[in-house]
RNA sequence: GCGCCUGUGGCCCAACGGAUAGGGCACUAGCCUCCGGAGCUAGUGAUACAGGUUCGAUUCCUGUCAGGCGCACCA
């Protein structure tokens, strides 16, 4: 038997393309997926259909053809797939589906019992240092809807990405210093003047939130109003956010400062080295990256005419630090409105002298507050807009989180409030975690320990049993599929399927008070199930209670 | 005007270009002497429109219609 399965039949598929068409050239891999539905088998490969062109045969003959060389394959002496694959069939329009040994789906769940323990982070060689920047709001006000999503992907995402064997870092790029900071001082010195009795005009431009307020109280009381008022808002507020996101369950290894950045010096050095590459030129007063000549529709400022930079300048600097720093892989997610950013700093980290995809940028669509099925309208501009702090307070942790990752990130997200709060079976975090409790419930109730000498798994063969054990199986492939994806939402998916598979064998067949036999593989069953459960939830960043 | 995202049953969402388009809610009918009924089983019902590419299109391309967002020497 063996373990980790997809590579080998990968493989057998290669050869069997090899000894079907020696003279064919295709770059292509073949991939495997997971069946549109149970009955198709538990691996498939469309390998023949997409072979259909450059054969000018039709998908089905290729399939039919290919099928008696993987046939052969696996039925040499000594294969190591022999007793993992039941059968092999070309079916549909030219499938070709592997169906798996129900002794397969056993051992692996043995495998999962006796790794629960420990976790079953795998470590699959890929050591690669990635750096995940996001949220990087700016510290002028408490986060937002928008960020919160953002929050949630980025942390989720750079947990998989960890627990698939990646050198991760969680970074936050914080913009203290520009036109932005200089507002908030502004804002807070006109508050500050309105506490003492001034009349003053608040300008629209400036933030017009509450909080603004707080901060010139906080300085009135302690006196210290002859401070420099943008450093102590920005620190003052950049608290808040910390909190916030704390209180989330999100932590970022790094906190990059915009000003160190430029005090010390890096910004000029990377105008430097771009000047020696011929990457700018100067016209109308003002200094320019030629972003054109690596895909961007036109070139860009990066020194106005009054001698400032653009947001552009340091950002370049401060990816060349990103590279400098060790990462190979950079992600960065941002919000649709900086879509048309994407090129633009593509451009620069290929001036810079790095592959186009070492960077990677996710656009987090905006996510939109309804309650009771009615949208709740925000303006950033009044300083009215739902915070994250109120959908924490709101709905709490938990179901917050599952809900800004239930949709695709490039999908425009509806938060219900009132959904989100209600614990019926409307609101799927706890119909996951319900299938976590539910399990602990038992186990509690389970006597004695299992002996690992007399355990059979192959007495788990009900329909729902195996259904179960399949979906277990399916865990790492749902993580694999996030990855490719770049994507958490796909393991919200998993765990709802995989809560619902255990329901559906909790409800057909009991686990306690049965032969001893079977309730021993019937708890290693529940164990496992516990485990993953337990492992998707982690990633997830929610609780799993052991009782609700 | 240009760019991006989205149009799938009454409502919310799935489906690397692939098999009979899945699931949840709601609705209807069932299931507790038994490990937690926040559960399970069954039923009704859908790809905005018009072309194109393909052996095959919900998916890719073009156009139309509808909704959301963005278009700076702002960050």
């Amino acid at each position: 038997m063996k373990k980790n399965i997809q590579p080998y039949i990968v493989d057998v598929l290669k050869d069997a393309l090899k000894k079907s068409w020696p003279d064919l050239i295709f770059k292509e891999e073949p991939i495997l997926d997971l069946p549109s539905d149970s009955r198709f088998g538990e691996l498939s490969s469309n390998i023949a259909l997409r072979l259909s062109k450059p054969l000018k045969k039709s998908p089905r003959d290729i399939a039919l053809l290919l099928l008696e060389n993987v046939k052969k394959e696996l039925n040499s002496k000594g294969h190591p797939l022999r007793d993992c694959v039941k059968e092999v069939k070309a079916e549909g329009a030219g499938f070709i589906n592997f169906y798996l040994a129900d002794r397969y789906f056993q051992e692996e769940l043995g495998d999962i019992y006796l790794k629960r323990e420990i976790s079953l982070r795998q470590d699959y060689g890929r050591k690669k240092p990635v750096l995940i920047e996001f949220v990087s709001a700016n510290p002028t006000g408490p986060l937002s809807v928008a960020h919160a999503r953002q929050a949630v992907v980025g942390d989720v995402l750079a947990n998989i990405m960890l627990f698939l064997g990646f050198k991760v870092k969680r970074e936050y790029y914080l913009n203290d210093e520009g036109n932005q900071i200089n507002i908030l001082g502004n804002s807070i010195a006109l508050r500050l003047k309105e506490l003492s009795g001034e009349n003053i005009e608040f300008p629209e431009d400036h933030y017009q939130g509450e909080y603004i307020r707080d901060i010139a109280r906080e300085i009135k009381a302690k006196g210290l109003e002859s401070r420099d008022l943008c450093e102590y808002g920005t620190r003052y507020i950049l608290n808040v956010i910390k909190k916030e996101l704390a209180d989330f369950g999100v932590k970022f290894d790094y906190w990059y400062s915009q000003k160190s950045l430029r005090k010390s010096g890096k910004i000029k050095k990377v105008f430097s080295f771009l000047r020696k590459k011929d990457f700018l030129f100067e016209q109308e007063g003002a200094l320019w990256f030629k972003s054109t000549i690596f895909g961007d529709d036109k070139d860009r400022v990066v020194i106005k005419s009054d001698g400032s930079y653009t947001y552009l300048a340091p950002d370049i600097a401060y990816h060349r630090e990103k590279f400098r720093r060790g990462f190979r892989l950079l992600i960065n997610l941002w919000g649709p409105d900086h879509h048309g950013y994407i090129n633009r700093l593509k451009a620069a980290v290929m001036a810079l002298g790095k592959p186009a995809g070492s960077l990677s940028v996710i656009i987090v669509q905006l996510a939109s507050i309804f309650r009771e099925g009615k949208p709740v309208q925000m303006s950033t501009r009044r300083g009215q807009y739902i915070t994250l702090r109120e959908i924490l307070d709101e709905v709490g942790k938990d179901a917050s989180r599952f809900f800004f990752l239930m949709r695709r990130t490039s999908s425009h997200l509806d938060f219900d409030l009132e959904v989100a709060k209600k614990q019926t079976a409307e609101n799927p975090v706890y119909y996951t975690q319900y299938a976590y409790a539910r399990i602990s419930g038992i186990l509690r109730n389970c006597p004695g320990k299992i002996d690992l000498r007399r355990l059979d798994l192959s007495l788990l063969k009900e329909k729902e049993e195996i259904a179960l054990i399949k979906k277990l199986w399916q865990f790492s492939f749902t993580l694999e599929i996030c990855l490719k994806t770049q994507d958490p939402y796909m393991l919200t998916v998993y765990l709802q399927e995989l809560a619902e598979s255990f329901h559906c064998f909790y409800d057909q067949h009991r686990v306690l008070g049965q032969e001893a036999k079977l309730t021993q593989a019937r708890v290693v069953l529940l164990e496992a199930t516990k485990v993953v459960l337990s492992e998707g939830l982690k990633l997830l960043g929610i609780s799993r209670p052991e009782k609700m």
